[in-house]
DNA sequence: TCCTTATGTACAA
DNA sequence: TGTACCTAAGGAC
């Protein structure tokens, strides 16, 4: 389930699970980080930091070069939490760190590495404005969407552009706008931009709380419509999202499907027409 | 048991 | 644009 909101989660429960600064166990069953594994043992977890889909861990080893665990979930990578005493791994745990109090398990990332500081600020470089980050600059994300000729909805998921931004919140917010996602960048008003990026940060925090994404207004919830409750496939309520060829929730319409740069797009073709 | 699919990215051609 | 990579769940048999 890795969009930015879920990796900003990770970041918080890697360091409450671990709060105590308690050295911990760094163990990688599967075998693939098991000499960066072997260097972190028994140390601590220092601080822990999240931009975009990318994780950092943090551990206090000042003295070495490489203080960071990289960690880049992809599409299939997956984390779980539980309490000590951790049960034997299954083969396909990359990492595993424990302590006295809890285990925590990850599997399946396109990304696991040791890496230096300035390995992680050469990442921060090169990805774009995340709405989950205090420090986030909006307009550095309009200058490329205004200049481009690209559709908003490729901008939305180039991570250059703006970080964090997968699959669904792509759909769902370009929807809640009623942008027509074929749009150029260079259409969008810096209004629109504004709006789009407010409601991401919105969006994208209750996403962390809640540990999914929820998109739909509570003016359009089955409820308030009149509507028998539905639970669409990934665990939130969305207007568009996977719902090919299912009713638009608002107007009727079939929400209308196509790839785009290998992925799949998800739009309602009344709602979202363009100006 | 096999096949498809998935909230992602990098690299080759 | 296509392909490779990593895992697991769900559906078709």
């Amino acid at each position: 389930m890795p969009e930015g909101h879920t990796i900003h989660r990770l970041a918080k429960d890697y360091a409450a699970a671990f709060a105590t600064g308690a050295p911990l166990r760094v163990t990688s069953p599967q075998g693939k980080f098991s000499d960066a594994a072997a260097l972190l043992d028994h140390t601590p977890l220092h601080t822990t930091d999240a931009h975009g889909k990318h994780l950092f861990l943090g551990f206090s080893n000042g003295f070495r070069d490489a203080d960071w665990i990289h960690i880049h979930l992809g599409l299939f990578g997956k984390v779980t939490f539980g309490p000590a005493p951790a049960p034997p791994p299954t083969d396909t745990v990359r990492l595993r760190l424990a302590d006295g109090t809890a285990y925590v398990d990850l599997r399946g990332p396109t990304t696991c590495a040791l890496i230096t500081d300035p390995e992680k600020q050469a990442i921060h470089d090169r990805l774009g404005p995340d709405p989950l980050r205090p420090d986030a600059d909006p307009a550095a994300a309009y200058r490329r969407i205004s200049r481009s000729r690209t559709t908003i909805a490729a901008l939305l998921m180039d991570q250059k552009v703006i970080a964090g931004v997968g699959n669904v919140y792509r759909a769902e917010v370009l929807f809640r706008h009623r942008i027509d996602p074929y749009r150029p960048g260079r259409d969008i008003t810096p209004a629109e931009w504004d709006a789009l990026w407010t409601d991401l940060v919105g969006l994208m925090h209750e996403g962390v709380r809640h540990n999914r994404i929820d998109t739909v207004r509570p003016e359009h919830t089955p409820e308030a419509m009149g509507r028998p409750p539905r639970v669409d496939d990934h665990g939130g309520e969305v207007y568009v999202y996977r719902r090919a060829h299912q009713p638009c929730h608002l107007c009727g319409e079939q929400i209308r499907t196509a790839g785009l740069a290998a992925r799949n797009l998800f739009w309602c073709p009344s709602c979202q027409r363009r100006p």
